[in-house]
DNA sequence: TCAGAGTGCGCC
DNA sequence: AAACGGCGCACGCTGA
């Protein structure tokens, strides 16, 4: 097996630098093979349990016959109570595992897993253990390195903190089969193993770069991140149904009507439109939405091409991967979160990306089954917040306290008109104003910003008007522009409010991206810090967690005790934001509903 | 034939 | 010198 060119290294010291990689990994010292015992009986579970008590650390994996949850069974549960010793649990003759819930729960040993929302998933709902404090070596590995190009793999991260070569080619071995041959039980016993000299190797780097805090935030996280995984969104298959044929139609119908204007074209090849635009005479920039838009007075056909564009981006996007995405067992969508997946710290999701749902009435087909309700609960204006905390801005500060509309002053500002003669253009001028210019965009990009994304109008002149006038309100923010500008050449990471780092080694340093990071970046650590305390708060009751995006988290409860939780996840999401934030109030806007279309 | 880069667009 | 950021997904196209 051969590898790639180059990879990022951190020596003791904690400096980066790149390595070139010309060895095979084959080439790599073997990781040895710990002492392993197999384990086929609940009694000895007991003793076990006694055992690893007493264990500061302990390593847990396990071999399961497939991903899902629903669906596929824990083969093995391995328990390393030493980097040389594990006993490896055989989940075909044991039955149950109550003889480990007490030292699981428990916060000593704490629990090393690479990847603990897999752990989780099985263990917690196949065998109702509870996780104490969780150490991950992947989410671990991603605070060391976040913003380098690293790879997360168990031996990839082997290979570059511990010099080692873990063979993974029985990953995905036969793990159905009865009986399980002594090199699978090895293979599964060094998986376990290793991952206590892993975490020895990483803290040392977590506590070198100040990462402790945010570590803590992202293992605990993945507590509530399994069970959102696992509990998925519920759907109504009768009106995904409905919207999917409502949908087919309307696309067919404009279909036919643009292969009239365009002739026998592929409709979704850009190419292929932008040549026959051509042949009309018309030659747009790209055939993006924002450059077709200006045709649209002469030529009638380019507005149904856009809304054709726009249709069929919803119906493949979202109504197709959601109808491919319901699970056959819950008859619900589960998807995947990457908890730590954007370099700002956000998290992502897939399969389906449930972060990308488009607003509006299609969200109805997230509906909560009878007698239960979803509360919609989200962060009110957090990343503006986040801004006046980090930047100290005191007209923003002021503003915030007093319970003002930013948008509104911002408007105010740039306008010179009364706060009570503004007109709705003026506000929509303010956001993308506020939303543009706090980012670090330029009169140019403001201008353009302004027309793409909030369909206002804004001359050059107006824009550096606006700009000089936005500045000189919010002094603490240009401020705060300057500080970073000045430093960003020396800095080898931009950090959020927990801490949390983005580094760079030889990366160009986007002022935009340093002035962003550490805000988008401060609303995922309040993010998951809230996630972490209804996490606790709801933990083995019927109230469920089950999605969240971005600055929102959407619950599952019972419609009986639905005003209560409300209240209490109002008051969580409150407390994890005043952590970070505490020079201005936090506001939660909470939506009792029964669809994700809120009221 | 198929992986991967590129384009475009949904969300926050 | 100038730059708003962060994702995932569908699609057609390219090149090996």
């Amino acid at each position: 097996m051969s590898y790639k060119k180059h990879s990022i290294k951190m020596n003791e010291d904690g400096q980066l630098s790149f390595v070139e990689i010309s060895q095979t990994l084959s080439d790599l010292p073997l990781l040895k093979t710990p002492e392993w015992v197999l384990v086929e009986d609940e009694k000895s579970l007991y003793k076990i349990a006694e055992e690893i008590s007493s264990c500061k650390v302990i390593g847990v994996d396990i071999e399961t016959t497939g991903l899902d949850p629903h669906l596929d069974k824990v083969r093995l549960l391995q328990i390393a109570s030493s980097n040389n010793f594990v006993y490896i649990i055989d989940m075909y003759k044991v039955n149950d595992l109550v003889a480990l819930k007490d030292v699981f729960i428990s916060n000593k040993p704490v629990k090393i897993m690479h990847n603990a929302i897999f752990e989780q998933k099985f263990l917690k709902y196949q065998y109702q253990l509870d996780f104490g404090t969780i150490y991950d070596t992947m989410l671990a590995n991603k605070l060391i390195y976040n913003g380098l190009q690293k790879r997360n793999s168990l031996q990839e991260v082997i290979k570059d903190e511990l010099g080692l070569f873990l063979d993974k080619s029985l990953q995905a071995s036969m793990w159905k089969s009865k009986n399980l041959d002594n090199m699978q039980l090895d293979y599964a016993a060094k998986d376990a193993a290793v991952l206590i000299t892993l975490r020895e190797k990483q803290i040392k780097k977590i506590q070198k770069y100040k990462l402790t805090e945010v570590a803590k935030i992202e293992f605990e996280c993945t507590k509530a991140t399994a069970e959102m995984e696992y509990n998925g969104m519920a759907v109504d298959i009768a009106s995904l149904e409905t919207e999917k044929v409502k949908f087919e139609q309307l696309l067919k119908e404009l279909q036919k009507d643009l292969i009239k204007y365009f002739g026998k074209i592929n409709i979704n090849s850009h190419q292929q439109v932008a040549k026959a635009l051509a042949s009309k005479g018309i030659y747009p920039e790209s055939t993006s939405e924002k450059s077709l838009k200006k045709y649209i007075d002469k030529h009638s056909e380019i507005k149904v091409f856009i809304d054709y564009k726009s249709l069929n981006k919803i119906y493949s996007s979202t109504l197709e991967s959601l109808n491919k995405n319901i699970h056959p067992k819950t008859k619900r969508v589960h998807s995947s979160y990457n908890q730590f997946g954007a370099a700002s710290g956000r998290m992502s999701c897939y399969d389906p990306n449930l972060q990308n749902v488009p607003r509006g009435e299609i969200r109805r087909i997230f509906k909560a089954p009878e007698g239960r309700k979803l509360i919609i609960a989200d962060y009110s204006q957090i990343e503006l917040r986040i801004i006046a905390e980090i930047s100290k801005d005191e007209t923003l500060i002021k503003a915030f306290n007093q319970n003002k509309d930013i948008h509104n002053i911002t408007a105010s500002v740039v306008t010179k008109k009364d706060m009570n003669d503004l007109t709705k253009d003026d506000r929509q001028k303010a956001k993308a104003v506020n939303f543009g210019l706090v980012y670090g965009m330029g009169t140019r990009g403001l201008v353009r910003y302004a027309s793409n994304s909030f369909n206002v109008d804004m001359s050059m002149p107006e824009a550096e008007d606006i700009y000089h006038e936005f500045f000189k309100n919010y002094k603490g923010i240009k401020a705060w522009h300057e500080k970073v500008k000045n430093n960003s050449d020396d800095i080898p990471f931009i950090e959020t409010l927990s801490g949390r780092k983005r580094f760079y080694q030889d990366e160009k340093r986007f002022y935009s991206e340093l002035f962003n990071t550490p805000v988008q970046g401060t609303g995922a650590d309040i993010l998951k810090l809230a996630l972490i305390y209804l996490f606790n708060r709801f933990n083995n009751s019927s109230t469920k967690l089950v999605n969240s995006v971005h600055d929102e988290i959407i619950i599952e409860c019972n419609e009986t005790s639905a005003k209560e939780v409300r209240e209490i996840v109002v008051k969580e999401m409150i407390r994890a934001g005043k952590k970070y934030i505490k020079s201005i109030p936090i506001v939660v806007d909470a939506t009792l509903s029964d669809t994700w279309a809120g009221k």
